[in-house]
DNA sequence: CGCCCCATTGAGACGGCTCAACTTGCGTGG
DNA sequence: CCACGCAAGTTGAGCCGTCTCAATGGGGCG
């Protein structure tokens, strides 16, 4: 990428082509403490390619791992396939959220990584990000972290798993969604959902009609509003107690 | 920590006081391409510390971040606590296997470390190693790595609460135990489980009655031998056949 | 219009939980 | 030394939550 894009709007392409200093999302993926100088150095190696449609992928497990991607609009999953072809969803990514982590291991990625809806993410080379880090030690810092959310983010969702029942889960996503959309200055309480109720099932480790019917049921209890992908959370406190539930 | 102390196999406490450079696990928290001379760089910030007793912790959560500890030697559990006092075991760990990351993001350990027998670990503190990784390269890959490799094994574990019956986690379990013993050098088939029942249970999601259930249901068809905490695999084929297969 | 996909709703089946009784091993104290 | 209590594990009976299977409704699109 030329530097000459660098604080410009938009590009030949037409669509956005903005830089991480004035992206207003640089609070989510980037340490807040960072020099603008040092954002210079990161931005000229941060590739932003075209949106991507909704069930476009972006890689697949098994990959060439090359790069971390940050979303910068729409919304993304990732999932992973066993041996006999069962497929779970690994988590859902909004924007300001980084995905790729999984594939530095072995070099290769372990999860699919497919866009929910349009789309766009920036993309960081790793190799190139890893001689940024050892120059620029709040950036390392900076990454540790990022990875060490991921694994605390896991281990809250596997005591969902493990320990919740189904409305319980259902209660938890929902909570979890509305809480990374108000970071995002985004309504806590009215929301569209970007991921099928088959995503949700596949991800929580349900059945989709159990999904449909804890969704009716905490309608009724008027709990939440429903009408196919748009919720409304008309009740936080209630629906916190039922997250807090044992099974 | 004196450098005198580095290749001498006892020092004064009496008990092993090893180096990185003759320890038989350093193949596995350590990088295979890393130099000696940075091998004994890095000799020089690791604290080994006395034996922790079973039921002894290392950490709590919420304590103040500082360290990241392999284990030597034993073996050791992490656990979360939720809001309602609600446990989940989010990990066994054995020798050679690396943990503690959880602490980086928020500067506060967020999992409970406690050991399941006598076991000895090596501390790294983290701010002298996040100098260290500055300077050596294959350091700061190796510490990417690792952390990339806890996400993976998260994913895995949300596969198998999400996807899985009780039959197929408990067979998980029993098959990455024996994976992670044989690559120590131990015997595959044959092994001492270093966790309770009620651990077991806790970790998979399940009550201890059914993870005993599930035990005696496949010592009854050969497939295992139980006899309280010792476990022989006498069929891993057919444990195998167990994991992989759709709840 | 008709087709397909997604979602909803109902009825019945089944896996794992709950509750309870019993066993076994171990440490403690009479 | 045995008696006792306690913790961990095993086993059984019945219940409950979620899955399975099936039917129906609604929206987008050719």
């Amino acid at each position: 990428m030329s530097n000459l894009a660098v604080n410009n709007d938009t590009c030949s392409h037409g669509f956005v082509q903005a830089s991480c200093t004035n992206c207003n999302l640089k609070g989510l993926c980037l340490p807040l403490a960072m020099d603008i100088k040092d954002i210079d150095r990161l931005n000229t190696i941060i590739q932003r390619s075209h949106p991507i449609q909704g069930g476009e992928h972006l890689y697949r497990a098994g990959d060439k791992f090359s790069s971390i991607y940050a979303v910068r609009s729409g919304s993304i999953k990732t999932y992973m396939i066993d041996d006999d072809g069962i497929e779970q969803i690994t988590g859902f990514y909004l924007p300001g959220e980084v995905l790729g982590f999984d594939g530095i291991d072995t070099n290769n990625y372990g999860c699919n990584v497919v866009a929910l809806e349009t789309s766009i993410v920036c993309e960081i080379p790793f190799s190139r990000l890893e001689e940024l880090t050892l120059q620029i030690p709040t950036l390392q810092r900076h990454f540790f972290q990022l990875m060490s959310r991921h694994i605390e983010t896991n281990h809250q969702m596997l005591l969902t798993l493990s320990k919740k029942n189904a409305e319980g889960r259902v209660a938890t996503l929902l909570l979890s969604l509305s809480q990374r959309y108000s970071r995002r200055k985004l309504s806590p309480n009215a929301m569209r959902l970007p991921m099928s109720r088959m995503d949700i099932g596949n991800f929580l480790g349900l059945t989709i009609e159990t999904v449909s019917r804890i969704f009716s049921r905490l309608q009724k209890e008027n709990i939440i509003s429903v009408d196919g992908r748009e919720v409304v959370i008309n009740d936080h406190d209630r629906l916190n107690e039922i997250c807090h539930k044992a099974r």
